[in-house]
DNA sequence: ATGACGGTGTGGCACCGA
């Protein structure tokens, strides 16, 4: 079984992009992220004609994310159970596997702007109720993935520039641990299972060549429940998107479980 | 300190992302 997280910056711009992959790379489920779209504007028939299903949390210019997945999902909820918000970041969903239902916990985590700010005030606050819902989530959901863009670079290995990023946004002490705080809960980083190149990232700024340097930071994880770890066998970045046409400024990182 | 790219909105630029 194969699962992917991929931050698209707008499904309407990248519709035929996310199809390509998927015919490529045809994984058993995709999270989504910055749909930049509503659920009525949904392309639910493409996808559908690709042999995926879909469900759908979506937002006008801003957020949005999707569960897209071979068989359809149960159980849906969408963001934070408990946690106001009015921005659309979380859905999460069950998948029938061979080895039983696997929850999938899909979010678009909040950026934050810089530390100090009102954002990153409500990134913290975010992080807080995420992770008291994904413990008890983990009670209810032994299988279970968190994906997603986490706008985290949880170690210093993760930013091209850990010196010079120091303390800035995806850096600071506080976003680093509430990552820790996610691996407390008994979740593993799926992608450190495995020996990686140096210098692997996941999202590049468009501006100043980030990508054609690698500038980048590895900030898209795919995190694993404890009864789920001994069944990864492989977890990596796919970079060509980002070499395509109009890329999204994330690669998808894919998973593969037994 | 700022802008560099790119997407979106009802715009002639501003806002946001990371």
């Amino acid at each position: 079984m194969r699962l992917a997280t991929w931050n698209i910056n707008s499904l309407n711009v990248r519709l035929q992009q996310v199809l390509d992959w998927l015919a490529a790379n045809p994984v058993d489920a995709l999270g989504l992220q910055e749909l930049k779209l509503v659920d009525e504007k949904f392309p639910f028939a493409a996808l559908e004609a690709a042999g995926y299903h879909a469900a759908c949390f979506g937002q006008k210019t801003y957020n949005g994310v999707a569960i897209v997945s071979r068989t359809p999902v149960s159980d849906v909820v969408r963001n934070i159970p408990g946690f106001e918000d009015e921005q659309a970041r979380v859905i999460a969903a069950t998948l029938d596997t061979p080895q039983g239902p696997l929850r999938l916990v899909n979010g678009y985590f909040v950026n934050g702007q810089e530390p100090g700010s009102e954002k990153f005030a409500y990134k913290l606050r975010w992080l807080d109720a995420l992770h008291r819902w994904v413990g008890e989530e983990l009670k209810a959901h032994p299988r279970l993935v968190l994906m997603g863009d986490f706008n985290v670079a949880p170690e210093d290995r993760d930013s091209h520039d850990p010196v010079g990023l120091k303390d800035t946004i995806h850096h600071t002490v506080e976003e680093r641990a509430h990552f820790q705080a996610m691996l407390d809960l008994g979740l593993t980083d799926a992608f450190r299972l495995f020996e990686q190149p140096e210098k692997s990232f996941s999202w590049w700024d468009y501006r100043m060549l980030g990508f054609q340097k690698n500038r980048g930071l590895r900030i898209d994880h795919i995190l694993v429940s404890e009864v789920l770890r001994p069944t990864v066998t492989a977890c990596s970045v796919d970079r060509a998107p980002r070499k395509n046409q109009q890329p999204s400024d994330h690669a998808p990182v894919v998973v593969t479980l037994n």
